[in-house]
DNA sequence: TTAGTCAATTCAAAAATTGAAGTGACGCCT
DNA sequence: AGGCGTCACTTCAATTTTTGAATTGACTAA
């Protein structure tokens, strides 16, 4: 099993992770929330090598999350953005970021979110939309639907 | 700079990203969630190396998001359970499957929520505490601390 | 006695990543 | 006109990780 094609499995978990369940990959996505555009914005910022980076840029823009967009002609020069796909992770991003502040911190919080909307620094948090109560992990029960449990008994079985 | 310490920065997504950022440890919490306690259930259910799987737990259990119990003396034998720390993942692991619903899924959704405190099946949503409304991304502004704030333009200047 | 389970570890081969260097198309300065 | 710098990459050898198969050790069950 190459590593880009994972179990890819119905789960639609493993599907993301492989798209986006890397370390670079997740980086480069904060960043692109932070607002930086450019490779070598990417570069200085991440830390990451640059054939790296240009990879996981392609990576991304394979897949649809980001946009390779022109902004000078001469000399050629490009910046990535967020499409609505990539802007979508912004949750992913922000369940890392709280369960950083929580577990990972040394005092400060370096980032703060603020709701623009109603003005205030906010901690946003999961939240079940049909009673509007936050929910958490013991909170929730996974069903899985029977495809994926037969899958998942024939995985147990097959060695 | 070696792949296990990544820019530890201040920033806490980078440092959550180091700890639980890669392919088969989110994996192996998804799992977590779905009640795999067993080393060879994580091997068959996910498809991994037993090699790397140890790795894995290894690590997570040495971050503190698990933790191994010995659940028989002879023959010895052990099971993997999340601790508080690693259920705090829920989110991101949600935060991956929304995503992956709403963009990688072929029609069925393989697995739903259950909200128990009131029974509904649920699409748990990032929502402001302060004034109740969902968040996305164009909703929040990210607001930088001082210091961290430094640590980027020093970035943005050092090659 | 033989087979099987569970939780690993070992090892060589294959794949991914790093870090440094190089490329090409320009702009700017003198 | 020549040299330097910027941006967005690409190339390549060395290192690190991952894979996949085989092996181990402590048992249990037939």
């Amino acid at each position: 099993m190459s590593r880009s094609d994972l179990p890819s499995q119905s789960c639609t978990v493993a599907r993301a992770v492989a798209q986006v369940g890397d370390e670079w990959t997740l980086l480069i996505v904060r960043e692109m929330f932070l607002g930086t555009r450019r490779f070598d914005e990417f570069l200085r910022l991440t830390g990451m090598s640059s054939h790296l980076l240009s990879q996981r840029l392609k990576k991304l823009e394979a897949q649809g999350s980001i946009r390779r967009e022109r902004y000078s002609e001469r000399p050629p020069r490009h910046e990535y953005r967020l499409t609505e796909k990539g802007r979508d992770l912004w949750t992913v991003i922000i369940a890392l970021k709280q369960w950083g502040d929580r577990w990972l911190s040394a005092e400060d919080t370096p980032v703060q979110i603020v709701h623009k909307t109603c003005g205030q620094v906010t901690k946003p948090q999961m939240t079940c939309p049909d009673c509007g109560e936050p929910i958490e992990a013991h909170d929730a029960e996974a069903r899985l639907s029977q495809p994926f449990e037969l899958e998942r008994q024939a995985a147990r079985r097959a060695p």
